[in-house]
DNA sequence: GCGACTTTGTTCCTGCGTTCACAAGCGGCT
DNA sequence: AGCCGCTTGTGAACGCAGGAACAAAGTCGC
């Protein structure tokens, strides 16, 4: 650990200026990183904080202030400078250093993301896979062998497993989460849809794709009302809405 | 309920009293409609607002307003009866028509999305299958055949397909988008992490599963900040933060 | 039948996040 | 070298969402 003056920054909390950066610009940020990786790919250094957030789909004033929690790094009259951007980003997001992944319940979900390229391309290295199918058992998936939920613990462990990506049934996703835990995981990405019990110390992402498609229903219809389509929202009482 | 003077007495739905969903609330809508079918199958008719909270994850004060949008259906002293609970809610969120799915790029996340079960169980029938690869043309898939992306609007409009699944390479997105769009597809779900330009009666959620690590790497960051595992976060510039 | 208890529905308030708008700063041009 | 125009960074206002608290309302016990 290269620290530098222990007694000038002892608390450790001056360390990160960055104090209080807000949930969703931390999203934001990441979308940001993406599409700068992209630009840098096709060879543009410097970018105005109108084309970026035009690319990210965001307002411009916004992206100023979400690039502000990370420091000021834009030149004024000119832009930012991509490449410096994409380093000070990676940083705060904590990127520079690999999160090691354990991917949980090899159905078809689990299957496609143990395969999926974005992860080890954006410095999440997927180092293991479990199942609860005997047949699965040591059988390799995209070149790692599977092993059996029981050893999630001490796997985890052994590997440094940082973020734990649950793909089983309902019924088992609560017990395996308990089981990342005991293996030392603080990250939890779920795909299970049900509400994850878990320590305060402890943080759960959910991804719903149910709930995505609700929610784009619901937009759907309030969209289509009145537009002559036909009565999608009926008043309550007629039996049914059938089309 | 009280009638206001707004002019119109609160039948509950036909007078477009969800004129203010907030977008948060119809996500949290979403989830407790998942809680409640699950407790109706288990024989629950009666919940409590802090009880269903519970499950969903949510302060029970929240849980009430969001259920206000829908309308007043709870028995004070008693609680919410689940099942006409789970009736309006699904009349809100336009679950009560069904929303036929279109999957496009059927690589190995394409895969696991059209067999997923939570579609169909949740009134998402899956009703067309897209792919460039020839190889993959006629296949059936989860009892599906795959198309040709060529044939996209075609199909789209035929089958009535309201909702556009996207799980190609980034490259192809935007293309893929457009088809979509040219096929009366206005509500999209964007699984390629590339910020897709759309028409202004297009919705489109995005899903970026990179996206959703990298905020799991932030918070672990920053809670981990002195561990002595390393040096997680790196001093900034000397001269960093000035103010 | 009546009182007490339980739970809803709503109102108010606080805090956060987003947007507007503008001053400060930097490069390019003459 | 100095001015001009462009872009950043930020202070202030606005709007929205979330939480606490309370009154209305309906049920259960006696």
């Amino acid at each position: 650990m290269t620290v530098h003056e222990h007694g000038r920054y002892s608390t450790g909390v001056e360390d990160l200026p960055y104090r209080s950066v807000p949930e969703a610009a931390v999203g934001r940020l990441a979308v940001y990183l993406r599409v700068l990786t992209s630009m840098i790919e096709q060879g543009v250094t410097t970018m105005s904080s109108e084309v970026l957030a035009g690319a990210a789909g965001v307002n411009s004033a916004t992206l100023r202030k979400d690039l502000s929690y990370v420091g000021s790094y834009g030149t004024r009259g000119v832009g930012y400078d991509t490449a410096r951007l994409v380093e000070h980003i990676e940083r705060l997001l904590g990127l520079t250093r690999h999160h090691s992944i354990a991917v949980v319940g090899i159905g078809n979900l689990g299957h496609a993301l143990a395969n999926y390229p974005g992860f080890p391309d954006r410095g999440f290295p997927v180092t293991a896979l479990f199942d609860l199918d005997e047949d699965l058992i040591g059988v390799p998936v995209g070149g790692l062998p599977v092993d059996h939920v029981d050893s999630i613990p001490a796997i985890c462990a052994e590997r440094e497993v940082t973020i734990g990506v649950i793909c089983t049934p309902v019924p088992a996703a609560q017990g395996v989460c308990e089981l990342l835990v005991a293996g030392g995981v603080r990250c939890i990405l779920n795909f299970a849809p049900i509400v994850l019990q878990v320590p305060d110390d402890v943080e759960v992402r959910r991804v719903d794709l149910a709930v995505e498609l609700q929610i784009l229903s619901f937009h759907q219809v309030r969209r289509c009302n009145g537009n002559g389509v036909g009565p999608v929202v009926e008043p309550i009482d007629p039996i049914a809405v059938s089309r």
